[in-house]
DNA sequence: TCGCTAGTAGGACAGATGTACTAACTCTCG
DNA sequence: CGAGAGTTAGTACATCTGTCCTACTAGCGA
């Protein structure tokens, strides 16, 4: 079966930036819900949810009371409150009312990520900013990636071809082709569309 | 020479969001800064910036008066407001203060590029959710593909090739073939990476 | 009923892709 | 100095990809 996951944030952005977090972790349907009334009939439905992330702070949600009576109908899902708050106040309130996580939306992406994957695995996390030391702008990873792996990443997750890569970088397609493989070999994949696919997810394109 | 475009906003996953719907509608250099100071010494650093993308509400920043401060030392740089907050009031006051855009985080992301893209090609745009009459979660700009395509779309997304996706829906490789031409002509692509990079660029993977 | 779209399946063919080798050259690090 | 990593370039071979073509079925709206 696959897992229904409920995302509840009344900003599509962020909507979309969880969705694609989530979609990086684990399988599943994703219900993207902008207010309470949406959220309140999608969580009638069958199946019930695995994962549930509540923004804390949106039309027609009651913070702590929701997320009790939300916790009362779901004993098993993963409730997880993400908020742009970011005190430990809130965050044990929620936790308290029966979240197994509050996520802070100030945290980097990766550490949401990280976050909202132990909690799926069963943990009770608590991932607010301050938790970290972390002022300046977190650097994407793989960066440590050879600059003509770079090169050749950026030119195919424009759907280019080997022949058109060398043209654009000077070299031969012979290079190219030395260098997909090794960039290949680097991410862990097999195919050109599945190195698009992970230099999308982490952010290069 | 290329563009220089800051995003000061203190929520890393908006800044993606934004980073990405910038990285659709022009080029340039994308410098992120989280914090008001961050903001101040990038902004001192020539070249100034082309487009300024500024969450209203985020530390140090003070609203209307940081707005004035930024346009009189930027008097040709694109200003565009991005708020939690939905209000015309506020709006106005921004437009006032000299910014040439106001968006709230609440309309939908291709909403949000539509009114950037204006803005800067020099247009005053005010962007708020009140003046869509969407209550629901407005819907991916593909959601229009043909299901069979969709369903070809994530499976490439993963990297799988034809035989792979033909296992995965039970149907012949043949057919995978059939639905991936008519997928890329909707698309207006020609290879697999390609489709996979716009399908990235839609928020689909 | 007619036309249209979606989905299914296959043939033929040119070209692209991916791997497994070899073999240089240039760095840097120990 | 030698080892390793990165960049360059090539060969050979099997496989995959993408287009153009036909053909059948089902459903939907005019």
């Amino acid at each position: 079966m696959t897992d229904k996951i409920i995302i509840a944030d009344d900003h599509p952005l962020f909507r979309e930036g969880i969705s694609r977090i989530i979609r990086r972790i684990m399988p599943g349907k994703i219900v993207e819900v902008a207010d309470a009334d949406a959220l309140w009939s999608e969580v009638a439905l069958q199946p019930s949810p695995t994962v549930l992330i509540l923004d804390l702070i949106f039309p027609g949600f009651e913070g702590a009371t929701s997320v009790a009576k939300l916790r009362k109908s779901y004993p098993r899902t993963a409730i997880i409150v993400i908020s742009m708050n970011d005190e430990k106040s809130t965050a044990n309130q929620m936790m308290d009312a029966g979240a197994n996580g509050f996520i802070s939306k100030s945290v980097a992406p990766d550490e949401m990520m990280r976050a909202v994957k132990q909690i799926i695995e069963g943990d009770l996390v608590r991932c607010l900013s301050s938790d970290f030391a972390n002022g300046a702008v977190k650097s994407a990873p793989m960066d440590d990636l050879p600059p003509r792996h770079m090169d050749v990443l950026m030119r195919l997750a424009q759907g280019k071809t080997n022949k058109e890569i060398a043209r654009d970088l000077d070299i031969s397609p012979f290079t190219v082709r030395a260098h997909m493989s090794a960039l290949f070999r680097n991410l862990g994949v097999s195919t050109r569309s599945a190195a698009v696919a992970v230099a999308a997810q982490l952010g290069l394109i």
